[in-house]
DNA sequence: ATACAACCTGAACCTAACTTTAGGTCAAGC
DNA sequence: GCTTGACCTAAAGTTAGGTTCAGGTTGTAT
């Protein structure tokens, strides 16, 4: 099965800018074409896929760009390959810890303006800190950072 | 306790010129300046604690003076630095389950290439899919998008 | 009083990842 | 044979979040 730009756009809802952009980065480096015009197929759309996630890892572009050469060099490149995903994996891992430490500190706050709002001041809560507060809230208060 | 623009750049490790210019773009609104030297106290501290929290959450730094807005505003505005707070959490929480995904992809494809690199081919794993993988990978594979 | 580090400003510059624009091709239906 | 919609390209423009630069001031130690 083989898919025009507009299509592959309304199946991952990306901007058919979007798509034009990423070959003309090499992200699609083996992509068919008709007259000029391409031609997706299932190759693309797992390539689509794997761009979506290394992307949403924090990779840039012309590094997805040089995984996707790897790709075409075929066998001899695996453990680059293989060494790419698991430093990926590593990033996300500290990423995902970070947005812990963000989600305390959401968290904390969310409860500081609800009692702000309660008490209408925040001179109470002030007083509170730095280690006074209700047990649940100083967990989140300490581990904001 | 008041602290120069080095001392906060060393704190927080971020250079001096992105905290002239979160200054310039108004998230300092109250600092004080001797001489045209700034001096940072408490407020700015905190407020670069919210700054990095707020930035992590993915808030950009137009709505982050916003805030900083509102803070100065006093009571009147509780609520919506609470609401803002709230948005931000769910955000993050949206973000983190985007990243739980990606961790599955980028664990499927560390398996993958794994077993690629033992067996020295893909074609193995090819015929294995999209449903006769160990059960542990077929969760990975599964709940990859 | 001179040197020197650390501070200041406005303006120009930078990068990534797109998006927009202007102008052109092509196949299908009327 | 002409219109229409979906495709094409190269090049310029956009945005966020900074960084760098050129030139100037301040505070402290010698």
């Amino acid at each position: 099965m083989k898919y025009t730009i507009g299509q592959v756009s309304e199946m991952f809802s990306l901007p058919i800018s979007t798509l034009r952009y990423y070959d003309k980065e090499g992200l699609f480096p083996s992509i068919e074409r008709r007259n000029g015009i391409r031609l997706f197929s299932e190759t693309e759309l797992e390539a689509l896929r794997v761009i979506e996630c290394l992307k949403e890892s924090g990779l840039e572009i012309k590094d997805i760009k040089q995984f996707m050469a790897w790709v075409r060099e075929g066998e001899k490149t695996f453990s680059l390959r293989k060494q790419l995903f698991e430093t990926r994996k590593q990033a996300v891992e500290e990423e995902m810890k970070k947005l812990e430490k963000t989600l305390n500190m959401l968290k904390f706050k969310c409860w500081y303006y609800d009692k702000a709002i309660e008490d209408g001041t925040e001179e109470k809560i002030q007083e509170m800190l730095p280690d006074s507060l209700p047990p649940e809230i100083q967990k989140l208060y300490d581990n904001r950072h």
